[in-house]
DNA sequence: ATGACATTTGCAAAATGA
């Protein structure tokens, strides 16, 4: 069974790559984070023709998430994190699928910090890991996927420097991503290929692409019923490289059994 | 670097992003 992750960043303007990619790399169970669409407009037909079923938690202009499941329809287990009703962000969304719950995530940026927005992304981060031990406690496959805005150590990211004082590796940013870690979650990529430049996102500014200016923030954290089941896990690099692209690659974990 | 580049909204230029 194969779980990806893929920050569209806008899933109308990216639906062409969108299906291609679909139809070749074949996921089981795809997490998409910046659909930057409403419910209505999201583009449910083109994807349950993909052979899809889908679910999303669209907003105008920005943010927006969705599950989708290969010749299934998710069953949504979840809408919004939990922890904040005042909270008008789109950016979580989780089901059930296939045995497994799956949650779409979209961490707040956090730019520029220090700052309000620097302080909304770490008390989403705290809601994020009070609700994923809610769903440790399950004892249950989990698969929490997608753009968390966190290069969780210097190997993460193309230039120390160039990212300094950047909110994706700032210490209080790292520290709850390792929280989760601590917590018992396997960050897919890295239990793979335990070190070495992997990156998920290129700038479109400055040539990123071309010089391979990267960044590793897209992850999938697997509960331990999950992790025991890891048998891959990769980046679909060239996807970043076609035309009209968006800024993040796909990425993606195979687990054993289920639909594999 | 108030920059670059891309998308959305809405129809110009601002908001947002990482």
């Amino acid at each position: 069974m194969k779980i990806a992750t893929f920050n569209v960043n806008g899933i109308k303007a990216r639906l062409p790559r969108l299906l291609e990619w679909l139809d070749s790399a074949r996921p089981d169970i795809a997490c998409l984070q910046e659909l930057k669409s409403s419910d209505e407009t999201f583009p449910e037909a083109e994807i349950r023709a993909a052979g899809y079923g889908a679910i999303w938690h669209g907003q105008k202009g920005f943010n927006g998430v969705a599950i989708l499941a290969r010749g299934r329809d998710p069953v949504e287990t979840q809408r919004g994190l939990p922890g904040d009703p005042d909270d008008t962000h789109s950016r979580y969304i989780e089901a059930a699928v296939d045995g497994l719950i799956v949650g779409s995530i979209y961490l707040p940026n956090g730019n520029p910090q220090p700052g309000p927005k620097f302080d909304y992304k770490l008390a989403w981060f705290e809601r994020l890991i009070e609700h994923s031990r809610r769903l440790r406690a399950a004892e249950v496959p989990v698969v929490l996927a997608g753009d968390y805005n966190v290069c969780p150590t210097d190997e993460d990211l193309f230039s120390r420097r160039a990212m300094a004082s950047d909110a994706l590796a700032q210490p209080e940013s790292r520290a709850a991503f390792r929280r989760m870690i601590f917590d018992g979650w396997t960050d897919a990529i890295r239990a793979r290929m335990p070190s070495g430049r992997v990156y998920t996102f290129w700038d479109y500014q400055a040539g990123c692409w071309a010089r391979d200016a990267g960044l590793r923030i897209d992850h999938l954290l697997l509960s331990p019923q999950a992790a025991d089941r890891l048998v891959d896990a990769g980046v679909d690099k060239a996807v970043r490289g076609e035309e009209r692209a968006s800024d993040h690659a796909p990425t993606w974990a195979v687990l054993s059994g289920g639909a594999a």
